[in-house]
DNA sequence: CGATAGATTGATACTGCTCAATATGGGTGG
DNA sequence: CCACCCATATTGAGCAGTATCAATCTATCG
């Protein structure tokens, strides 16, 4: 495990350097904040709808999504999380959770005051800045995701989430982005891509006949890069550099 | 033509001071932005998707949408917008615009310089923080949205958009919730629904037989906003008191 | 070694799409 | 003022992509 891993903080400061250039002042603030980790079972909610958050949650280790239940129990995620990722940002100006937050495998996280997250950005304004921009390139994601649920075929949504995240992931430096243990069963890309898990689990079976991957106990491997990007149409400018 | 419509600037700090408590000193220094006003017909692009913005675009009449197109040329909106509303508040941050905006109808817009807005929420921190407030908000409409497209059929899509469209329009005061010109076609319906026009028609003519919503020649009545509410699924919570 | 969650497959049903034709209404030029 | 034109709305018929339902198979784990 490497040694980052760690300190949450170091963490933090290691993705927010990636969102504007920190200086030493920046990093001794972050590094002053007070956390408190919290270790949670694949399928547990971290966040639930309604929630008043009066912390700010940082992953540490492991995978969550995001997601909102429709009237009828459906339930579709909004977006995918991995270490390094402050989960509910928008809780330092939004009080109430409108969506949960759920754990996809054992999950570490970190749990920050919002307050004192807040201080930092203003007391910080390189800080808060990189907290403002992560924010508005999740909003970007979140776009993208609309126009993939809303106007992409079943093979062309798998692909364009199997590219995403395959590309974030590789950002973050949690691995190749040719290989890697992909965190979330069919039934969970069925909730992210507005399908059903039967209907995913025969898409991916042609994405695998068509030899653009390989998928076997959650091991993803992208045999074909530019046939799974041309696949689902992906086009890493709305990540806006968190994936290059 | 209330008198607020007269001056952008003016319109600007109304839309921010429902976002945060602005001061005198913050009132002032929205007030001293320079801009260019410019109108644009119904159809036209005011931003393009690779566009480098470094200004930021209120809408001062009129209605638009901010869409992206998948690589089929089907069109997927991604948010509607009305006047008041600074569509491009993004660009503070990135530089690239990652969709595009168009005017729905005739649509008068007031250019602002990016570096001034920035200034200004720098030097005003709570008006920084109702911009940044304001974004936030945008993402959790978006998530909305990819439930909205990802997990509700048809009818429930429709009514769920015409719940959001009028209580943004009544918050925003653009008139009563009960019935109010609806800017935009089916066709752009469809494309902020994920459905297709015809299937818009039948949709919209389904719930006009049972009574929720008379909609003739743009004009749409609710005639029964709870039944309107409940087919949609459609809980303001998400929209944060922009809509209350 | 069973228990259990997840993956896989088959058969069938249905929502929403496609294609195509017609109607309507608001705007325009003669 | 009327006739025409165009975008938009409306309707019908047939089809396709996904959903549903249900069964079986396969890892993993205590």
């Amino acid at each position: 495990m490497p040694a980052f891993i760690a300190d949450p903080l170091l963490l933090l400061t290691r993705k927010l350097q990636t969102l504007a250039r920190l200086d030493e002042a920046d990093r001794e603030a972050l590094a002053s904040l007070n956390f408190r980790t919290e270790e949670f079972e694949a399928g547990r909610y971290l966040v639930r709808e309604g929630d008043d958050a009066s912390a700010c949650c940082l992953l540490v280790e492991g995978y969550a999504c995001r997601h909102k239940l429709a009237d009828d129990g459906g339930r579709q995620i909004v977006s995918f999380h991995m270490a390094g990722d402050v989960v509910d940002l928008q809780h330092l100006l939004l009080a109430r959770a409108d969506h949960n937050v759920q754990a996809l495998t054992r999950a570490l996280v970190a749990w920050i005051p919002c307050i004192e997250l807040k201080r930092v950005g203003r007391e910080r304004p390189t800080v808060g800045q990189a907290m403002w921009r992560e924010t508005l390139i999740e909003a970007s994601i979140f776009r993208e995701w609309v126009l993939n649920v809303g106007r992409r075929d079943a093979k062309a949504r798998i692909a364009h989430m199997l590219c995403e995240f395959a590309a974030r992931l590789a950002h973050a430096g949690l691995g190749p982005i040719e290989r890697f243990p992909l965190p979330m069963t069919q039934t969970d890309i069925a909730d992210a891509t507005g399908m059903t898990p039967v209907h995913v689990n025969r898409t991916l079976r042609q994405l695998r006949e068509e030899g653009v991957i390989a998928h076997k106990h959650r091991d993803l491997q992208i045999l074909d890069w530019r046939g799974l990007r041309r696949a689902g149409g992906f086009d890493p400018a709305y990540l806006h550099g968190m994936a290059a």
